[in-house]
DNA sequence: CCAAAAAGTTAGTCTAAACTAACTTTTGGC
DNA sequence: GCCAAAAGTTAGTTTAGACTAACTTTTTGG
């Protein structure tokens, strides 16, 4: 049997597609890296129709990226995960990047990262982040994987869940509407930003907080995409 | 006849794929800007069977961006040399940014830049060119359009026909060759350097020249990538 | 000026990745 | 513990863009 087609287990390194990179990414966003995705979320993340998704699921899983059980949703393996960070890391050193050294705003990053993130070297990945200084967060504070796959998993409770009185620096924004994110910049609240909880109304009313000497009241929809540190601990380092 | 396929004459602005892009600056290298290109030529600089260049080049005339006439190659429409120009505003803008910015080696610029110019954002290009001071040439010397899609046309000769005894400025180096651009670093032939040419093998022998006190000796293949401007006349800015 | 070479085209396949429609499996409420 | 709703899958099409093989048109050199 010379010159079989292979049945290509763990296939060697051939690149992946713009499409295949986009399903690791959304697959590891759904699982926090490691838990299961299922059909529908990935479809609904990727604007797909879920019938497309288990057509691609199953490539991938037979190109050895995903652990696939029908009907069970799927897994990441290790060579999906690296790809999937490999990826992550990509997208979010060139937030940065495109923050830092070319003065975006913090709205307008993502939309370009995402198209960028599936054409950049990692040579040129590389010499972004050590023109930045090696950020370790993107502009919305989310931590930057390393050259190596290592990312800050750190959890943070979100504003909605903090109580009355509790103090604690902006960690992160984990949205990127831009409409929602010229709205919390028109607040000042970016990753940084100290704030405290003065008020929460009941029946999930807004929440009211203080940032610097200003007074402002948001919404709890809003604030759940808000994620705190506590005020000593201090989050990961941004600029 | 409600809701017809509509011919599609010039159909209005979907963005253009990737390959289309490729398509467009092939032909526009080939013909200079106006003039025919041959389906073979196209193919070759594509790295595609004629055949499939056939097929796409009917497409773009269906779309307005080529003149086409069967068994007799193609031209750009008005509309296609704009968009031709656009992607290559944009490619050498990257070149420029790539090596100005973030330190490329000019023999690198070349394969990065490919990618990337389809994936770049108006925006991102602007910002880019404002960032490094509004670059007219590339890090090879080439022109850069100009937003509104004008070129700098001059026509430069070549090193190979340069007469004993002339001295000029290297205005350009035409090939992205990146052996034959590390090979013409190492003798500090690149845009801006002065050189006088010293003697002329017969028999399309070497060619030597002085460049500073330095003398050296090209090949005709190699000296016919190296456009030259009169010394006086002094060719268009580089850094 | 005409025949062989070169150039170009058509016809028919292939692939990745999407879709819709119809079917199957799992889940969750009573 | 059953059955409807939700979730997921299969089957069959579609589209862009590539390919090869076979054919046609144009060019060129004797």
């Amino acid at each position: 049997m010379p010159r079989s087609k292979a049945k290509a287990a763990v296939k060697k390194r051939e690149p992946l597609t713009e499409p295949v990179e986009d399903y690791l990414k959304a697959i590891y966003a759904i699982g926090k890296g490691s838990g299961p995705a299922a059909t529908n979320e990935i479809a609904q993340r990727l604007a797909l129709a879920p019938a497309s998704v288990s057509g691609m699921v199953r490539r991938l899983a037979d190109q050895g990226l995903l652990a696939y059980e029908r009907y069970h949703g799927v897994k990441l393996t290790d060579s999906g995960r690296r790809a999937a960070l490999r990826t992550l890391r990509r997208h979010r050193v060139i937030e940065a990047y495109l923050s830092r050294a070319l003065g975006y705003p913090w709205d307008r990053v993502h939309d370009e990262a995402e198209r960028l993130e599936h054409a950049a070297s990692d040579e040129l990945i590389d010499r972004m982040a050590a023109t930045i200084g090696e950020p370790i967060v993107d502009p919305h504070g989310a931590p930057i994987p390393t050259r190596e796959g290592a990312v800050d998993e750190t959890e943070y409770k979100s504003l909605a869940e903090l109580p009355i009185g509790a103090t604690g620096l902006v960690a992160r924004v984990a949205d990127e509407d831009p409409e929602m994110l010229r709205y919390l910049g028109e607040l000042s609240i970016r990753p940084g930003t100290r704030l405290t909880v003065k008020a929460r109304a009941p029946f999930d009313g807004p929440i009211t907080v203080t940032v610097g000497r200003q007074q402002i009241s948001i919404g709890p929809a809003l604030a759940a995409h808000v994620m705190i540190a506590p005020a000593r601990a201090r989050p990961r380092g941004y600029r």
